[in-house]
DNA sequence: AGCGTATGGTTAATCGATTAACCAGATAAT
DNA sequence: ATTATCTGGTTAATCGATTAACCATACGCT
């Protein structure tokens, strides 16, 4: 049933060339400029004419012309969207939003892939560029400023990025989750990042030391250095940590999280029962693994809609004042280059899963071994 | 330096509007058939005008306009990438992959998810017709065919599927992995699938079962079922298998192997001293976790070249004969829809690391608990 | 001198959709 | 009765790049 119609369609498709509007005209006897105006609802035909075309066109199977109608418009339809590193294991999830959010938008998405590099990143815009995209989103590389580019631009990094657009809160969610571990009873901790140079992460980690009052001890180490010195495969040496008295470690990600976790595991330490262990970004394998992560989880469906949206009014608006601005005045602001959106953060939510838990005394005997 | 030069050109750009190939055409006193010749390269210009014709484009900051190249030539240089559910830890690899490849043919990549549903998907690819993609690939849902399109598709799915272009060789990859494990003495396995109507993982489990002698017991379990009927979090029932004497856990992806080895970690079994457990795809974790997973890694770029190849040539030849087929004549083929590649398949590659080691006899001491 | 043939360009049509400007006929308003 | 307005269309220009067809001019060769 569903392939007939497909391959029904595909039959009259190749009985020839692919119809356009003035085929449809010529068949009903009207002017293309009617079957513009009847598909696309704006000038004026008498309804039964409109319902005439319309069944005429899906009858020749017409699909508009994206070339013909963006070389007259001047608007492709089309934003890009610029990832730091696509291996990133949240880009799934950024992908997928963007996408959906531009769907919905009447917009397509095409990627380019900054491999994390800098030059990369401003080759991969102007390749978007020439491709004709009415805008960009760019999930900037640690703090690369934008440079001036001819198409509005929305930013996606964090709330303390200056232009940033829209982004999770994500200092109300290291917020959120040094809270939760407080709240336990944890008064030692140990905080991972990454990458000492991200504001995404630094942010996070500023957010967890904002909710440590006196009396709470913290470290804070970062992986890339570490294992720069050390080799990717070394041990974090959480164990003396361990004995030393943490018992909540925080990571910046999952990712990190894991691996913390696993290394717990390995050394036979049990978590939650004497470590706690979150994570950031509800990666995909965070709920399945066990103990099952916590973790703070950004809606990122939201994000991508704000983002899109801010994007999508300065395109349209664009359109009715096309040059407001000339090269000579600048005035102060890089001509709405990067576009705004209100809110422009968007709260983190905690996931409470079993990494965490409540500290248990030293007097409480700890199992070694089985549990069951 | 580079800053400067971006800004430079915006100046110019944002000074009214983007020049096309007429303005340089009318500032250097030559026809904008000769620009658009010298160019392209394919007119006869003299070398010395070519040079003028090259320097001013750039001096205007002239881009060409996708948009009139497309309608012009009927080709938009874009191809559409349909991925069965975007939130698959492996897409990093394969839209990295593809659009490094496509990068490199001169295409962009436009995406659309499918949400793993088969309607959705078919929605999915009829958008990106719209758009004007000139081929698309597709990692297929499950068994889905692929209805007769108006332009060339490249499946990368595996390669037991009828009309797969280009795919890693799961077969030979469950084949490596298990003799790996039988190889380290291994003689009681639990394979660990998730979907049973899909083909990838199929392959991949019928591969391992290959590699077995008589004398080799197994048994496989599907996550979806299992999950369904238990709900999400349900714990795996590991523990009494490997009291029934499986010593090895094979799943079919690192996804699936994790939640395998942190089931067993928190139950106090030590990987892989009592048990090896291995995953495929070697996902961004896999490396880092405490063991280090024991893969199978696929070739992603080698891939995406080969369909991207394969699906350009199949493009670029269209161009010559327009018209090959007429509706009535299907002559047998359908048209050339799908396309081939040489080779069809990749190898995989074992990655041996530390989740994996020989078996332990029952005589040898385990330890519980800690091993420092 | 006369013919063929490179060389280096130009002219003009074309791809498909959109839209400003215009027009005929009917109806309403003064 | 005459002008204004509304309805339902049509005409033709336009977006920007490409390319087939054409046209000078110069050069080589007999």
């Amino acid at each position: 049933m569903h392939q007939q119609g497909a391959l029904a369609g595909i039959e009259v498709a190749a009985s020839r060339t692919r119809p356009n509007m003035s085929k449809i005209a010529s068949a009903l006897g009207v002017s293309s400029a009617t079957v513009s105006n009847a598909l696309s609802g704006k000038g004026r035909v008498s309804a039964e004419l409109v319902e005439k075309i319309r069944k005429k066109a899906d009858e020749l199977g017409y699909v508009p012309s994206s070339a013909g109608r963006a070389l007259r418009t001047g608007r492709s339809n089309v934003l890009g969207l610029v990832l730091p590193d696509i291996s990133n294991p949240l880009f799934p999830q950024i992908a997928q939003a963007m996408e959906a959010a531009a769907s919905n938008a009447g917009y397509g998405i095409l990627i380019a892939d900054s491999r994390g590099d800098v030059t990369t990143q401003t080759q991969a815009i102007s390749r978007l560029i020439e491709r004709g995209v009415d805008g960009l989103v760019v999930i900037p590389r640690r703090g690369t400023r934008i440079g001036d580019i001819g198409c509005p631009v929305a930013m996606v990094d964090t709330p303390s990025t200056p232009g940033n657009t829209v982004s999770a809160d994500h200092w109300e969610g290291g917020a959120k989750v040094a809270r939760h571990l407080v709240d336990l009873g944890h008064k030692n901790f140990l905080l991972v990042g990454y990458d000492p140079a991200s504001n995404v992460q630094n942010d996070r980690i500023g957010g967890m030391k904002s909710a440590f009052d006196r009396g709470i001890k913290y470290d804070t180490i970062w992986l890339e250095t570490l294992l720069r010195e050390r080799g990717e495969q070394t041990s974090l040496g959480l164990i003396d940590r361990v004995r030393d008295g943490v018992t909540a470690i925080s990571a910046v990600s999952d990712l990190h999280a894991l691996r913390v976790l696993t290394e717990l595991q390995t050394a036979g330490i049990k978590v939650p029962q004497q470590v706690s262990v979150t994570g950031f970004d509800d990666l995909i394998f965070s709920p399945v693994v066990t103990p099952s992560l916590t973790t703070v989880h950004m809606d990122m469906a939201r994000i991508a809609e704000l983002a899109i949206a801010a994007l999508v009014r300065e395109i349209e608006h664009s359109k009715s004042e096309p040059n407001a601005n000339t090269s000579q005045k600048q005035n102060g602001k890089a001509a709405k280059q990067t576009v705004t959106a209100e809110p422009s953060k968007v709260s983190m939510e905690l996931m409470v899963r079993a990494s965490s838990g409540p500290i248990i005394l030293p007097d409480t005997p700890i199992l070694n071994g089985k549990t069951l």
